[in-house]
Order: C-alpha cells, then structure tokens, then sequence
RNA sequence: GGGCUCAUAGCUCAGUUGGUUAGAGCGUUGCGUUGACAUCGCAAAGGUCAGUGGUUCAAGUCCACUUGGGCCCACCA
C-alpha cells in the first residue's frame, strides 16, 4: 500500500524529521482553554552552561511522559521550558574561556565581562536546549525562558522588595557573620551550596606559653593551625578542673606574641581534644558566636583568595595551605608543637569548583526563612503537596524545620545585582527598589550608587514555577503547577524554595506533586561525572540507538525513586524493541487491506463472533492498558514501560500474530490486528514519540499527527477473564507439545500426531475452538481428541490439568528415562500436596484466612491429586 | 552523632495493600534461515530472596537486631 519498509528501523532520519514536524505545526504549543483541565510542568531549568547528560535524559524523559500522556488524555498540557543562568558556574566558564587569552575578568570591569558572558550565552546558551530536542522533549518552546530575560529579572527584584518591605519588619537583613567562603571563586555561598565531604586530616596540639611563667602552657588542638594567627582567646569549659585556676589568665600566642585571655565558656566539650579550645572569631563559627558572648576581638587573617593577610606577619600572602605547613615548621622549632594526631574531619566545599571552603567573617544579606518555612511545612504535613515516593516528605521536613537563615549575596558579577542602593552624600539610607531611583529618598541626593553584589542564583530559580508566566491570564489558568519532576539533590536549593517562593509571593503552592527521581550511576555505583570519567553520553546514544531506545531503556530499569545503574549493553534492549515495534508493524501493514480497516469495531461486535485469538488479544490490550495507566497515576514509570513492552513482545507478536497468520485474510482479524497496533501505536507514544508516530503516518486510516490523537479510551467491557483463560489453555498445551518434540528430539520439520485424552466432558467443548490454533502452532498434523485411555508402550505421555498430551512414536523411546521424569514430577507435586494438605488442615487457616484465598487452595490440591494420579497411570502403563 | 536507602538467577534489576509453584532484560546451553523481525524464534539450565530472631493461618514482602554497600544532614575545635 505505501513504500516497502526496510527490514531495520531507522531512527535518525525518522526522529530529526518529525520533530521538525511536530514543531512547525506547533503541536507543543499549550493554550488557555477553559473547557479543558490544565495540566502543567515546569522544567527544572538546566544550567546555560549545561550539556545534556544521562541524569538530564531521564528527567526530561519522565517529564515528556507525563506531558505527551496527559495531553493525549485531553488536558491542556504544558511543559514550560527554560534555561538558568547559573551564576558562579557561568561565570566560572566564561573566566576560564577568558584565562585562555591570559586574561582574568578583573582585566576587562564588570560590565565589560557581563557583555562577555552575554556574548557567551548567546553563542553556547542553547546547546541544551537543541539536545532536550533531540530526546524528543514536547516543551512549548514558545514560552521559553531565561532567569536573566528581563521580565524575569524584574520578578526577581519585585520578589526582594517585598521580602525586604514585609510587615512587621523586613525578611531581609544585612549583617557580619561568619559565612562559606570559596578562595577560589571569591564568593559568599549559601549553606546548602558548601556540602561537607569526609577527609583525612590532622589534629594538631600547639602549646600557648602563660604569659606569667613563660615555661607553662595550655595545650589546645586544631585542625586548621594556620588560623592561630587570628586567635584572640582561648576557651575551657567552666567546669572542667583542670583549668579552673587557669581562667581570666592570659597567654601569649605564639608567633605574633599577642596576649590573649583564657576564658570560659560551656559550649567547649571538656571530653574533646585537650578540653582547651583557640578561638578564632573570624575564621570559625563557634568562636564567632562565642566572641559575641565575651566581647572578643575579631581578627582576619585572609585575603578574599585564600592567602594571608596583612594580620599574619611574616605569613603574609603565602596561600593558607602553605601557611599551615610553615607554622607547625616554625612551631616545632621554637618546641611549641606538642603532637599530631590523624584525624578525620568534615570540611565545607564549594559545590562548583570543589575548593574547600573557608569559614569567613563576612558582611552579606540574608533571608529570614523561619516565618516562610511556616507555610510550606504546612502545605506538606497536610498533604497538599505529595512526595513521591513518600520518604523524602521526612527530608523535606527535617530540613524545613531546622532551616537557617539564607546568605543571598554574592560577590561575583554574572546575575541579578541586588536591587538596593545607597546614597553618598547622606550615607544614612539604604534603599531597596523595584525600579532604579534616581535620588535619594532621604535627603534628595542624586549621588547613589547600587550593592555591587549579586544574588545566589537560587534566589531567581525559587520563583521559576510563576515567574515563567509572563501574564495573569496564563497564570491563573497553569498555576499551581501539576507535578515537579527533579532528582534529590536540589531538593533543598530548589523544591523547598519554591514551595515557600509560591505559598509567599502568591498565596498557594507552586505544584502538587513532587516526583524525586533517582541519580544515574554507572555500573559500579558512583556517580556519573566527567571528571570520574565514567559518562555514558546520551547523545551518543541517542546517535548509535535512537532517543526511543534511549528513552525506552532508561525508563524501564529506573524504579520509583531507585538510583539507575547503567551500562551502555542496556540501550540494546531499546532498540530491540523498536525494532520489535517496526516489524510487527511492517507485518501487519504488509498483509492488510485498507477497506477492512474501516469497520467500527461496536457495530462489529454486533455482527460477527470473534475467534477466540481475536477475543483474547482485545482483552490482553485493555488489561495492559488498565494497568498502565493506573502505574502512571502514581508515577511507577519502569512498571508502565514494562507492560507495554511484554505486552507487545510476548503476547501480540509472540502469540497473536503466530496465531492469526493462517487466517490473516480474514476481515475480522485485519480489523483487530490493526486495531491492536494502532492503539497499543498511541499508549506507546509518551514513552518512544517517533517510532509511534512514523508508523502511524502509515497506517491507512491516520489522519494528523499521533500527538493529536487521543488517548485510548479504556473498554473494560472486552476484558474477559474467561477468554483469557481459555487461551492460557492452549498455550499450556502447544508449550507441552513443544517441550515434548525438544525432549523427544523431533524437529519442527517432521509433523507429529496428537491425542488429547480428557476425563471432563467440558473439557471437550473448551478445547475445539483451539485446535486450530494448536494444529498452528504447535506443528501437529492430526490432533485428536478421545477419552482417557490406557498409554501404550509407544507412546509419550504428558499430564496437563485436565488433560493428557499423547504422542504416538513410531520409534523407540527411551522408557527408563520417561518413567524417571514422571517421577520427578511426581515427587514435586507430592510434595506440594503435603504442604497444601497441612494448610488446609490448619483450623486458624481455615478460620482466619479469607474464603477466596481458602477456596482456590482447595481447588489447587484437588488439581494437585488429579495430576499425581494422571502422572501415576501414565508411569504404570509404561511399565 | 541523626536520618534515609539497598542486599532476590552469572550480571543489572522488578516484585504496589503480606496470599498460586518468586519474574524480566542481558549472559550461558541446545535446536531453528516457515516470506515481519538473527536487533529474531523455540526450548533449557540457573535462586535455602544477606544472616538471626519475632509477628501472622500465611513473610522476599511487616517488626527487631546483625553483617556489608551507597546517600543525605549535623557548629566535636
């Protein structure tokens, strides 16, 4: 009817041309329409920088599921999509690009490098987005959107003035504290992006001589020697004897021969190290808060860069390290060094250059979060917002509840400069605002100047699910959002953030549904990372096996919530099975006749009796659809994926069209066959969009694109259990016979004779409308069915249910090791028997469990008697 | 220190509220080119469900502990 198919499905000219198609026609494009429910996702907005790898594939990837799933399903369904600008990762790129002309970006000023990095985006911006396309991603590109675009910005600063204006007294603050600091990057970092890593360290026992005899010391123990340098205490608990008479004394810190005072102080675990403690209030949070209870001097003993300042003397500029190492030099030396100790320990790292961080006395702004946490702990206890699966709810909450106050300055250059702004002249005000002012709200000045910091970048992402929306009408149709689709890590940095972003700034929550997917490992487990060098890459894939294989096969082995381990063999199984669906389809497209196609399949059912092969694959495709959408439901994406595929494999090709092959004429199984492909064609497509929509541009009936169509309409009436059962049983016969021509060593070539022995008279009618299908395809010549009988020597006997399979041998059969297989067989029922009989034996079973299950082990042990007494005749007669 | 998670076939993993004789993919073995597909078909081998104890009529599934992996959080210098 159309073109000969190839025998291979291709997927690079197939995938390349209809995602071309679908985007000039607009198909992914989402529309206010009242008359039909709005379903939405936004897409957690890759970094700019971002290149597509396996943990972005199967986000997106579930992502389109959801999206293509409910849009055939008759929702208005929009996946908003969009890039993040990513600040210090930006930022640190475009340095690096700049480092290969010998320049730093300090070279060029901040606006000339804000160009540059807009140059940048320009160029490489896009990357991710045209590999999201490869994979088949159904976002509506139209509404495309960046965190820096400048009404995104705008919702950003409106988001700070309000926190800042908020009532009773403002969310936001400016304050010294000790904050993450990055030597490397040169920047403040949030809490959340300074994750602590195990290393092995040393504590190290340095001796501070009493300044009142000289050859008596207090011995404390650091891991960071280098930070003695700013000590301006040292601190014992108040209870520990040892040092009771040591208190209110003073010291003399070795090195820079400054006096400090002991001091006293619970916080300090008597059971630690030598109970003594230094205290460094720039250079560690514990000796802040404590310098604040004593009224300590505050010394820094760094440079932004990580190297020692002008407080370290002769350390001066050497980088902190190597000030570490020299100190203990010069320690020893003057004998001051008392011992080192291995020592594990826990240190910060920036999350984007993995430098370990420097705890630094800072002036930066925070977030008050505690009143914002409030409502989003709310929102989640009652169960507006669902977790799947359930047990990161507990994360959410532990975190939520312990929250701290969040560091949004950062002193970098690439991304929103804090809208506030301070006057010369009167030096008194500090202004925050939406629009940039023009004088001074205090004394009318027009010498004002903005904060030179920037904001974390999170402090935009945390409104993405309404700030993407550029009107009210769209808003109010789309918002709350429907599901969030993210992987654990970002949980804190993004998912609670919004959650309070969306419950502050419009009053409800941003999405219902959380789905947490797993991290992509490869085959031993780690991460997948570049520097790991273990990256499988999805383009790679997606150019070797297609992105319905890639798509296919990461879905089907991602659990809920389970980490992925993956290994390149597993995107052969995607591929097999798009090339599954390619042949099957080219099968049944090469034997069908368009006029048979046409017939309603109710006015069908009327008219004509199904053949049972007919009957049975209708009921096989709506069970399997019944079950799919119900695991796509509550998201257990692997299970939906899964059915698909065996449905399809095993049961459509397997059996169906080996069963209907003789009869393929025929109009009815033309209209089922077609049927069956056609809609299992549209459940396929969330999970492989091109292979289903290739085909279906070659079915006689397509009108438009498969992603217009909608989704198959759920007809529980053509589940049959009956039918499904009857079918079962002529599979369990034709595998009997199989299994009996492999033991017994007769080819498919040589036509065998059946009898089918029965006791039950039922039995008999059940089986007729199989024999043909068993004639089929189980390669008998002449089937006959008779009343049990007495085997003969000649002959090989199985026991099925309610049957015996005879098979009449012309040659000899090796009796001895028929009888002994029969008594394996034997043996095994025998001993299921048993157990069964002392089940059922069992008074508490039979008064506890329930009738059903009570009642098909009855009706097991009775099938269990018959077979070992089947079995015993056919032993008998072949002896 | 607190929390989460995993342990099931040679490998990678499913197994939804406890209820048939525990499944799949890959791999292995044997047979097979019948006109959809060798990226295929048919058949087979392979598991005391990490260990111990408990709850239950019934445990891979629930509980406790043990062992061994992985992850997250936490201000022990």
């Amino acid at each position: 009817m159309t073109e000969e198919l190839s025998k291979q499905y291709n997927p690079k000219e197939t995938e390349e041309k209809w995602y071309k198609t679908w985007e000039e026609n607009n198909l992914f494009s989402a529309k206010v329409s009242p008359e039909k429910s709005a379903y939405c996702i936004v897409i957690p907005p890759p970094n700019v920088t971002g290149i597509l790898h396996m943990g972005h594939a199967l986000n997106n990837t579930i992502q389109d599921i959801l999206i293509r799933y409910k849009r055939m399903k008759g929702f208005s369904s929009l996946w908003m999509p969009g890039t993040d600008h990513a600040g210090i990762a930006t930022q640190n790129v475009v340095e690096r690009s700049l480092a290969k002309e010998g320049l730093k970006r300090q070279d060029l000023g901040s606006e000339k490098f804000i160009a540059k990095v807009w140059d940048w985006k320009e160029q490489y911006g896009s990357t991710i987005i045209r590999q999201l396309k490869k994979l088949g991603a159904s976002c509506d590109w139209s509404r495309e959107r960046f965190t820096m675009d400048e009404e995104y910005s705008k919702a950003v600063r409106n988001a700070f003035v309000s926190l800042w204006s908020k009532k009773p007294t403002g969310l936001i603050y400016q304050d010294d504290k000790i904050i993450n600091w990055c030597p490397r990057c040169q920047t403040a970092l949030s809490d959340e992006e300074a994750p602590h890593k195990e290393l092995q360290g040393n504590l190290y026992y340095l001796k501070y001589p009493l300044k009142d005899s000289i050859n008596e010391f207090v011995i404390v123990a650091t891991t960071r020697p280098e930070t003695m340098l700013g000590d301006t205490a040292v601190a014992v608990n108040p209870k520990d004897k040892r040092y009771k008479k040591l208190i209110g004394k003073t010291l003399i810190l070795p090195l820079v021969n400054r006096e400090i005072k002991i001091i006293a102080d619970n916080l300090v675990d008597m059971n630690f190290g030598t109970g003594a403690v230094k205290v460094t209030p720039a250079h560690d949070p514990n000796d802040f808060a404590l310098s604040a209870r004593h009224r300590l001097q505050l010394i820094n003993v760094m440079y932004p860069d990580g190297k020692m300042n002008e407080n370290s003397g002769d350390y001066k500029d050497m980088d902190r390290f190597e000030a570490r190492e020299v100190i203990l030099e010069d320690l020893k030396e003057r004998e001051l060094l008392e011992k080192v100790e291995p020592h594990p320990l826990s240190a910060g790292h920036c999350y984007r250059c993995h430098t370990i961080i420097e705890p630094y006395l800072s002036k930066q702004w925070f977030v008050k979060m505690k009143s914002l946490a409030k409502p989003a702990i709310e929102a989640v206890k009652k169960g507006k917002i669902k977790f799947y699966p359930p047990r990161w709810k507990k994360v959410y909450l532990n975190w939520m509840e312990n929250i701290q106050d969040w560091c949004i300055s950062r002193q970098i250059w690439w991304g929103h400069q804090i809208p506030v702004w301070y006057c010369s002249d009167c030096k008194k005000n500090i202004m925050a605002s939406v629009e940039t002012p023009l004088k001074c709200t205090k004394c009318g000045s027009t010498k004002i100047y903005q904060d030179k910091d920037v904001l974390d970048t999170w402090f935009s992402s945390w409104l993405w699910p309404f700030a993407t929306f550029k009107n009210k009408v769209d808003l109010q149709y789309f918002y709350p959002t429907s599901t969030l689709v993210t992987a654990p890590e970002i949980i804190f940095f993004w998912v609670a953030r919004m959650i309070m972003a969306g419950l502050e700034f419009q009053g409800q929550i941003p999405f219902k549904d959380v789905y947490i997917h797993g991290t992509v490992r490869d085959i031993e487990g780690k991460k997948m990372s570049k520097s790991l060098g273990n990256i499988i890459d999805p383009l790679e894939i997606i150019k070797e096996y297609g992105a319905d294989a890639l798509r296919f096969s990461l879905i089907s082995t991602t659990a809920q919530g389970q980490d992925v381990y993956l290994s390149k063999d597993r995107f052969e199984q995607g591929r097999n099975f798009a090339n599954k669906i390619w042949n099957a389809s080219r099968f049944i497209l090469m034997n069908l006749k368009a006029e048979n196609v046409n017939a309603d399949l109710c006015v069908f059912f009327k008219n004509e009796k199904l053949d049972i092969a007919n009957r049975w694959i209708l009921s096989r495709f709506y069970s399997t659809l019944k079950k799919t959408e119900e695991d796509l439901a509550v998201y257990r994406f692997n299970e939906a994926a899964n059915n698909l595929y065996s449905f399809f494999w095993h049961e459509f090709c397997d059996w169906y069209l080996e069963l209907i092959k003789p009869q393929i004429d025929q109009k009815q199984t033309q209209l089922i066959m077609y049927k069956v492909l056609e809609k299992f064609l549209r459940a396929i497509h969330p999970f492989m969009p091109f292979i289903s929509e290739e085909i279906w541009q070659r079915l006689p009936g397509a009108k438009g694109s498969i992603m217009q169509q909608s989704w198959p309409h759920l007809q529980k009436n053509l589940i049959s259990n009956s039918d499904e059962k009857q079918m079962q049983l002529a599979f369990d016969i034709i595998n009997t016979i199989r299994n009996m021509r492999a033991q017994m060593e007769i080819g498919l070539a040589s036509q065998i004779e059946i009898k089918l022995t029965f006791c039950d008279k039922s039995v008999e009618k059940t089986i007729s409308s199989l024999i043909s299908h068993i004639k089929n395809l189980a390669k008998v010549g002449n089937l006959t069915i008779t009343e049990i009988y007495q085997p003969q020597k000649n002959e090989f006997v199985c026991a099925l249910k309610d049957l015996n399979i005879v098979m009449p041998l012309s040659g000899i059969v090796n009796v001895a090791e028929q009888i002994e297989k029969n008594q394996a067989k034997i043996d095994k029922i025998k001993s299921e028997i048993k157990n069964k009989e002392g089940m059922l034996a069992n008074k508490n079973f039979l008064s506890r469990a329930p009738k059903e299950i009570i009642d098909a082990e009855r009706t097991k042990l009775k099938d269990m008697y018959e077979q070992v007494d089947k079995l015993e005749v056919i032993k008998n007669g072949l002896r």
